[in-house]
RNA sequence: GUGAGUGUAGCUCAAUGGUAGAGCACCUGACUGUGGCUCAGGAUGUUGGGGGUUCGAAUCCCCUCACUCACCCCA
């Protein structure tokens, strides 16, 4: 009970079968993402302090209090990536991939790290999977990322999903609407929870999509988003709508829908699958047009999403998890001691015919390995003793229907291909 | 950072101040080359840790640690 050593707060050890699920899920974010032209990047889990600061902003809680920060050994300061769109934006930068015919697509996933209090389907080391399309203004670039990010979580077989979408404007129009919002809450300011006060200072667009029904009730009347928007961000977000319209993507308009980070313009959006709670999106997205020249890049904008890979497993459709379980491998029993080897020797025969086997090593009687290949759900047994030494042969058992057989490995194989 | 809840066997949990238990899982055997069912037996605990109250503490009190959940924030 008291063990010496367990995994750091807010860190944890997944094991099989759940790394099957993850894998499962990586390798399709993979095919589809690869299906639109995108690659893979990997960035280092370990940036420059100074890169989060910037891209990310200073006033957010991220940067704030969140990070996993330190000097390295000659005083550097460091941090454990807590997001990649601003890492992704200094290797696009560093190599300067703007030199490529845009616009480049790129995607990632790996482990991110933020210090906060751990809960259900919020862990200090988390995972995202992620896209970046970097290099193209257009309204087109928006849809064709919502597009791929429908297609990703229906192959991940979720149904009922919806596109919450709205746009935060342009930077003019984003700081014009910030400005006049202050303008209009700074008088009610006793009517602002504790929280909302302080979010006036920090990061006042969070303010509107409180769940308190009274500051609710203030927002009625506020300056709204769209009366701040330049005609070109009008622009832009009725071609997103239009070109969603025409591939029937499931898609609200969800006017109060800010993101946290101080980068995004224009197109945000989050998706929401029923069953979720209302608080947990899944996915976080929109465009950064100014984050790559912020970073001290050429001016290419951008567009992303980062999908919060813990919580889509907690919430991922039966129908696909029963797709992953697969087949169990087959058990090789040995029966006597000589079999011991010998039945090892029968394994590497049926594993070079493509079949996977699971010996039965601790040389418990057969009695006993059976018993254990049958809780184990295995179907078929393999079973090796005297006889089929002599004749170099195997008892290929069937666990379920009782039939048994004996074969050589080559028609054991064939034969286990048949049945399936 | 704030608030709440929970810590007893590998797992799920009982034991209302009086001998620490059950089910599941594990091992062995009944059955020496045939599983699922059944039966018999076996192993397993500093009751998270420390202190206090008491004749006596898993139980009451204090401290501490861990985990979980919610808020904040975000994926």
């Amino acid at each position: 009970m008291s063990t010496r050593f367990r995994s750091v707060k807010g860190t944890r050890d997944l094991l099989p079968p759940e790394t099957a699920v993850w894998n499962a899920v990586e390798a399709c974010a993979r095919r589809v993402f690869e299906s639109y032209g995108y690659g893979e990047v990997r960035t280092p889990l370990l940036e420059d302090t100074g890169l989060f600061e910037r891209g990310v902003g200073e006033s957010s809680d991220i940067v704030g209090k969140e990070m996993y920060s330190f000097e390295d050994r000659k005083g550097r300061r460091v941090s454990l990536r807590p997001e990649s769109t601003a890492a992704v934006g200094r290797a696009f930068i560093q190599h300067n991939l703007q030199e490529l015919p845009p616009p480049v697509r790129l995607f990632y996933i790996g482990p991110h790290f933020r210090y906060e209090r751990p809960q259900k389907g919020r862990y200090r080391q988390f995972h995202q999977i992620g896209a970046e399309l970097l290099g193209d203004p257009g309204p087109h670039s928006d849809a064709e990322v919502i597009l791929m990010l429908v297609e990703f979580l229906r192959q991940l077989e979720f149904r009922d999903l919806a596109v919450l979408v709205n746009t935060v404007g342009d930077e003019e129009s984003r700081a014009s609407f910030r400005a006049a919002l202050v303008a209009y809450l700074e008088p009610h300011r006793e009517r602002l929870g504790e929280d909302s006060r302080r979010r006036l200072e920090t990061n006042p667009l969070r303010i509107l999509d409180t769940k308190d029904p009274a500051e609710r009730e203030l927002l009625e009347a506020a300056p709204t988003l769209a009366d701040h928007l330049s005609p070109a961000s009008r622009e832009h977000f009725d071609q997103v709508l239009a070109i969603l319209e025409r591939f029937e993507v499931p898609f609200e308009v969800a006017p109060r829908l800010v993101r946290g980070l101080d980068y995004y313009t224009k197109t945000v959006f989050e998706i929401v699958s029923k069953g979720l709670g209302s608080h947990d999106a899944v996915v976080g997205a929109g465009r950064y047009d100014g984050l790559i020249a912020e970073l001290g890049g050429p001016p290419v904008e951008g567009i992303g999403f980062a999908i919060g890979q813990d919580r889509l497993i907690d919430v991922l459709p039966e129908s696909f998890l029963a797709a992953v379980a697969g087949e169990p491998p087959v058990m090789l029993i040995p029966i006597g001691e000589e079999a011991r080897v010998e039945g090892l020797a029968m394994a590497e025969a049926l594993r070079a015919e493509g079949v996977a086997v699971v010996a039965e090593l601790s040389g418990r009687s057969m009695r006993a390995a059976l018993k254990q290949a049958n809780r184990r759900g295995v179907r078929y047994v393999a079973l090796v003793g005297e006889e089929e030494i002599a004749s170099g042969e195997l008892t290929l058992r069937d666990l379920e229907s009782g039939e048994q057989e004996t074969l050589s490995a080559a028609q054991a194989a064939r034969r286990l291909k048949e049945q399936r």
